[in-house]
DNA sequence: TTGACATGCAACTATATGGTTGCATATAGG
DNA sequence: CCTATATGCAACCATATAGTTGCATGTCAA
């Protein structure tokens, strides 16, 4: 949990996401081909990605091929956004709630 | 957007928002009461949360009030993660497809 | 007015992070 | 076999980040 926000807070990672997104089974290569950094920075954020398991790969001979794996996002959105999500309009009625209580106390001013 | 993602990528200010969560319109003093940190470590904290729009406040005397936002989470769930998460079955069988590709062309091993 | 309390600001430190370069290893294919 | 190519590993560097302490500012209340 803690790794996937991790790896989701770089715009690079999120960028080579997008990228798998678009297009699934690029090599590390083809990836860093058009990307304005290093072969081994992009390596790096790809080991990052796969450590966090949003990233899945697949040996062919010497290339490595990486996909996608949304499932972490998911669980993410369902455990902890969601939360949130749900209490927006509670949340809002209850800061409704709040202010009036505070400024009732205030009124002796 | 990049500021949400780097604001919620700290354990320390999910907690936070946790907290706020679970009770709006805390202050910055009862916010850093029961944690493991010290109140200005806690203000920097929230003024990265406030800077993100995640968290919102309301001055009352000398008391700043903290209450949750949910509103950018739930954009970036629609803006951004969304797309992942439709995106599942058709990665999957997409992937799919590639192996069994790739798999063909390796036949002659 | 003045003391107590809540927050803000600034300087400083240690570690994490994102990037680099150089070299090592391993596999495809002539 | 031997060379091209694809990836991995390690050292190094600059900056960002999370935390600290100390002091300043502002507001409530007696």
């Amino acid at each position: 949990m803690e790794s996937v926000f991790k790896a989701l807070a770089d715009e690079s990672r999120r960028e080579l996401l997008d990228r798998l997104f678009a297009r699934g089974g690029q090599s590390l290569n083809a990836l860093a081909a058009d990307l304005p950094m290093s072969r081994q920075a992009v390596a790096k954020h790809l080991a990052i990605l796969e450590a966090a398991n949003l990233v899945s790969v697949h040996w062919q001979g010497r290339e490595k091929l990486h996909y996608l794996n949304p499932v972490p996002i998911g669980d993410i959105v369902r455990r902890w956004v969601g939360k949130f999500e749900d209490a927006r309009v509670e949340s809002l009625t209850g800061l409704k709630a709040e202010l009036e209580a505070k400024e009732k106390k205030n009124v002796r001013t």
